[in-house]
RNA sequence: GCGCCUGUAGCUCAGUGGAUGAGAGCACCGGACUUCGGAUCCGGGUGUCGGGGGUUCGAAUCCCUCCAGGCGCGCCA
């Protein structure tokens, strides 16, 4: 049990035996605010217990705080408890509940800071999904590294998560088209024609070589394809498993893997997105407007009914948006499915909740997170980046520059909601001083000491009493190994990735300064080394899970 | 026009109901080690928390309003 909900199921005895007439408020006990103070002179923790329900008992704060100090059960743990302020309680703890964390940590492993507080809940977390029209690149990857980790984060805390990619593959996709239309007019270009290229066309260099590659192997085979939707799609599906590949190699590349890719396709072919409409039809939720399928997503909350089948019989993006949220809900059985989007889908929440209520499906199951936008920055001014104009800078660029782990430290560090610059210079700058290497370095030096105690066999065979351990920095650094497990609930309970490489840099800091200020292999005191060395062990395992949960590498040499 | 995100130190950003301390990194200045890796540590901050109003015992945090930047508003995805 982590500290806080100890403290917190005391406070709630204590307000039970102060109730004298039961028409009095309840109080539950995963509500009682409980939280670090800014000032340690108001001790370990606080809580404002007495203030939130002197309001409704319309009682002094401080009053109730006396009494609920003075009904408080008896528990070792407690130095003392004192009412401070408006009706803070204010525990100082005795320092055994640090030795206490430090020994569950030892024993946990790298099983530390995981619960199940998640309860075997099913979630799929679906993420990057970039259509597969190119690489890639700086401003659809935040989802990447976001998604990847978020999805850690829930599997910590307990939870059965799936990470997919959505793979906008289907013919009626209007971006596949001009995509191949693409492909097709660099293809005729290369055989000598004179070709008008598409006007929303992708000018991507990439294209000419995707272009190249079909002269290589087929020759002037597919000179006389018309120049039409259909033409389009026949050189989308010439080209469609390198961009698959690509994609793949470039998440892979970021350090993600996915579960699983799934087709769009198969929603088609399989007769589900036709299964879907009709069955909406059916219902009522859908009807029959000016030749085309409309949905009632205006009576669900959305502005106004949307349509899901075109004019020209296609199913628009939501038909197949639809059916596959009925996969990932009835078929697959979600109990819970995130969907991680780009600022560009903003606007689309909205029909999507909507569509889903018309569905009969609980929206409270779907959660949709949009990361905002990111601005590449060079030479101090924001590039605009179109996959079309073909200006774009491949997260490949970005990953041979400045390595992996400091691009997903990057795109982690800052919350989806924050806007994000990124700037190469500064990042390359950086490189030699990024933050990720602070953390990294402290992992290493630990790792040096625990290599060079081994060597001279310092742990031995004594029993290591852990209480020795009373040096203000090694309190510091033990205090922050207690606080990584509800570091990680919170991490995970608000959807909020970013908190990670945050307080990776502050465990990291209380390393350096117990690492300069506390001497750890000393012959002359060997049970102080011993104890010291537990408190590296345990200070190992905490940097090596939280780098784990970020997915970036916890090196023992650098 | 409507909707959403953002506005905190020179720069990039945490903090989103708590306390007479609003923090970090970078940058800049000055210090520290004969032993575990100096990719380290210590010291140096007069910030209208975008402006104004409100709610509250208490507001950077919640509400209203205004300003600024970004994004979205298609029978595209």
């Amino acid at each position: 049990m982590i500290i806080e909900d100890r403290l917190r199921d005391l406070l709630r005895q204590a307000y039970a035996a102060m109730l004298t007439s039961p028409e009095q408020p309840d109080v539950v006990a995963g509500e009682i605010g409980i939280e670090t103070p800014n000032n340690p002179q108001h001790g370990d923790f606080a809580s404002n217990i007495a203030l939130q329900v002197g309001r409704e008992l319309g009682a002094n704060p401080r009053e109730i705080a006396q009494k609920l100090v003075a009904g408080l059960p008896d528990d070792p743990v407690i130095e003392r408890a004192e009412v401070a302020g408006p009706g803070f309680i204010n525990f100082h703890l005795s320092p055994h509940w640090l030795h206490d964390a430090l020994a569950e940590c030892l024993a946990q492993g790298e099983r530390y800071g995981r619960s199940d507080f998640g309860a075997g809940e099913k979630v799929q977390v679906e993420f990057v999904s970039a259509n597969p029209v190119g690489p890639i690149h700086i401003g659809n990857a935040r989802g990447g590294p976001f998604g990847d980790v978020l999805a850690n984060l829930l599997e910590a805390v307990g939870c059965e998560v799936q990470r997919e990619y959505y793979l906008n593959d289907a013919p009626t996709n209007t971006q596949l088209q001009i995509f191949g239309a693409s492909v097709q007019a660099r293809y005729r270009e290369l055989l000598g024609e004179a070709v008008d290229f598409p006007e929303e066309g992708y000018h991507g260099d990439y294209v000419v070589e995707l272009a190249q590659a079909i002269v290589a192997e087929y020759g002037e085979e597919y000179r006389d394809v018309p120049a039409d939707t259909d033409g389009a799609l026949v050189f989308f599906e010439l080209v469609k498993d390198k961009m698959v590949e690509q994609l793949r190699s470039d998440c892979s590349a970021l350090g993600i893997e996915f579960d699983e890719w799934f087709c769009e396709t198969d929603l088609h072919e399989q007769g589900l997105v036709r299964r879907q409409v009709d069955e909406l039809r059916e219902s009522g939720a859908a009807y029959e407007k000016d030749d085309a399928t409309w949905l009632r997503t205006g009576d669900f909350g959305d502005e106004e009914d949307r349509v899901i089948v075109r004019r020209d019989g296609a199913p628009t993006y939501i038909a197949s948006d639809i059916a596959y949220a009925a996969n990932k809900f009835y078929t697959r059985g979600f109990d819970r499915v995130i969907y991680v989007w780009g600022p560009d889908h903003f606007g689309y929440v909205p029909r999507m909740k909507a569509a889903l209520g018309a569905m009969g499906i609980d929206v409270g199951r779907a959660e949709f997170i949009i990361y905002q936008t990111v601005r590449f920055l060079e030479g101090g001014e924001p590039l605009r980046l179109s996959k079309r104009r073909g200006d774009i800078v491949t997260i490949r660029e970005i990953i041979d520059d400045i390595g992996r782990d400091a691009v997903r430290f990057f795109f982690l560090m800052r919350s989806v909601d924050a806007h994000l610059d990124f700037d190469l210079d500064l990042a390359r700058q950086q490189s030699a001083e990024n933050p990720v290497y602070y953390v990294q370095y402290a992992h290493t030096r630990l790792c040096g000491i625990l290599r060079e105690a081994e060597q001279a066999d310092y742990l031995g065979k004594e029993e290591v009493d852990i209480s020795l351990l009373t040096h203000p920095d090694e309190l510091t650094l033990l205090r922050k190994l207690a606080d990584y497990p509800a570091e990680v609930l919170h991490a995970a309970q608000q959807r909020a990735p970013h908190r990670l490489p945050h307080f990776a840099l502050e465990l990291a800091q209380t390393v350096h300064q117990f690492y300069t200020n506390c001497r750890v292999l000393d012959s002359g005191n060997p049970e102080t080394s011993r104890a010291r060395l537990k408190l590296v062990e345990g200070t190992r395992i905490v940097l090596r899970n939280i780098l784990g949960l970020m997915g970036i590498d916890a090196p023992e040499k650098m």
